[in-house]
DNA sequence: GCGACAG
DNA sequence: ATCTTGTCGC
């Protein structure tokens, strides 16, 4: 498998990266519904890191949103292209990521990513990043409440706490299993926070995580290990 | 200035 | 993210 270079134009530093989310950030967009949810095709995309070796290999696994079961998948490894750097994920994700997409033969409907859209520092996370990249409806959905503050949603399924930013709601702190942590959820490019919400609850049927990411969380582990091994 | 901080 | 055994629970 070949190893795809990190892009001539990346981001060098700090600096370039936010300037880079300055000027992206405003072709955002949020006033679409997106994709009804448990209709058509839902991906998930995922990476895994080999630091030692500066590797990550991305995956992305399409979905029948309606039966949940695997129609496609599709892999790609690349070079680490960004330090970690609260804030600025995207750019040590993307280009792989892109690649992994970019395999896939058919097209991937919702993109269900790891991490923040609208609900970021600057309004610009991983998921808004990669749907201004691709022109596709994606979404976030984060394990961790990141810098946000919320309050604990009520015990059930389904229930819900809002993340604030500057007086906006900006994600959602929901409830896949009941009484099991939230997980976090925003919008991240053509679709609307409550849809965001809707499609996460209809891929959770049985665990806490999106069974998009679950697949694609698995598929980049062993695409790591077989080009590691 | 220090700490916290998606993956 | 990643390093890692056993262990509690359904």
């Amino acid at each position: 498998m070949t190893i795809i270079e990190i892009p001539a134009d990346w981001p060098a530093d700090e600096a370039e990266a936010l300037a880079v989310q300055d000027e992206l950030r405003g072709r955002v967009v949020l006033d679409e519904p997106g994709p009804a949810p448990g209709t058509g095709l839902v991906t998930g995309v995922d990476v895994a890191y080999d630091d030692e070796r500066d590797l990550v290999a991305a995956a992305a696994v399409v979905l029948d949103a309606r039966t949940l079961t695997v129609v496609e998948e599709a892999t790609a490894v690349g070079r680490v292209s960004f330090p970690y750097v609260p804030g600025l994920l995207a750019f040590r994700e993307v280009p792989t990521v892109l690649a992994a997409l970019a395999a896939l033969r058919g097209g991937p409907g919702l993109v269900v990513c790891d991490g923040y859209g609208r609900a970021h520092p600057r309004r610009f996370g991983l998921a808004s990043h990669l749907g201004v990249l691709t022109g596709l409806p994606v979404i976030g959905v984060a394990k961790n409440p990141f810098t946000f503050t919320y309050e604990q949603p009520a015990r059930e399924r389904g229930a819900a706490a809002p993340l604030v930013a500057d007086g906006e709601e900006v994600g959602r702190a929901l409830r896949t299993r009941e009484g099991v942590k939230p997980v976090f959820v925003s919008a991240g490019h053509r679709v609307t926070l409550d849809n965001a919400c809707a499609h996460t609850l209809h891929l959770t049927p049985r665990y806490r995580i999106p069974e998009t990411t679950r697949h694609a969380d698995a598929l980049c582990r062993r695409a790591l290990k077989a080009i590691t091994a």
